[in-house]
DNA sequence: CTGAGTTACGAATCTCGTAACGATC
DNA sequence: GATCGTTACGAGATTCGTAACTCAG
């Protein structure tokens, strides 16, 4: 009978926003499309480059700042900008991707 | 109309397996899951572990091991052992890990 | 009206638990 | 028969795309 205490309960409550992990860990995913985003500062431009449509990435965005409970960009008439937190999140960001990569790797030398 | 080429589009079909990610990232979870598995050598041991069911662990292990390309553990009657492939990838997930907890450290520093 | 981001909604997919098996001791 | 891992299956949650909406220029 339902024994899911650590999964959130409520879900789909609030608005649209699907937040893609919730509380467990850093989507690897969402980093590589926010990683898209800061540079284009620009959500249509990233929405091309990492083959998503525009709404996937708004919604990966919100996902990761609610995740996170911090704003990662601020949104300006102007354009995207990197809040303080986004450019903390950037490095690490680049950091944990490369080493997803480089875990692959590993595996395949060691398994041939 | 129906424009996903990048997810597979086979999906489920073989065996009962429900492979959590399938290509795009090593999921945080499923590395959580292993180190859990590689501590104990024993699966219904780290199912307690990680709070989940045995069945969960399981298939979590050989959602990675297919994401990888390469068996993690070999399977055998006095417990389970991990592969050349395992023992490459474990020092990697804990840094995996590790860095996933940093970058929410930097963001909740920078952000207050 | 155009360009950019967000919200609504729905279909396909994924996650994880219960239950049923299979194998080893 | 007890223990441990795997497979089957189903309920609920997640992901992403289309479409509609909002706001600045």
């Amino acid at each position: 009978m339902s024994n899911r205490p650590i999964a959130a309960v409520s879900s789909r409550s609030r608005s649209c926003s699907r937040r893609i992990d919730r509380g467990i860990s850093l989507h690897p995913r969402l980093l590589k499309t926010f990683l898209a985003v800061a540079r284009s500062r620009n959500i249509t431009r990233a929405a091309e480059a990492v083959h998503l449509a525009q709404s996937s990435v708004s919604d990966q965005i919100q996902s990761l700042e609610a995740e996170l409970g911090a704003a990662l960009f601020t949104r300006s008439k102007t354009g995207l900008e990197l809040t303080l937190a986004g450019l903390a999140l950037k490095p690490i960001a680049e950091d944990l991707l490369r080493l997803d990569g480089e875990a692959r790797a590993a595996v395949q030398a060691a398994a041939g």
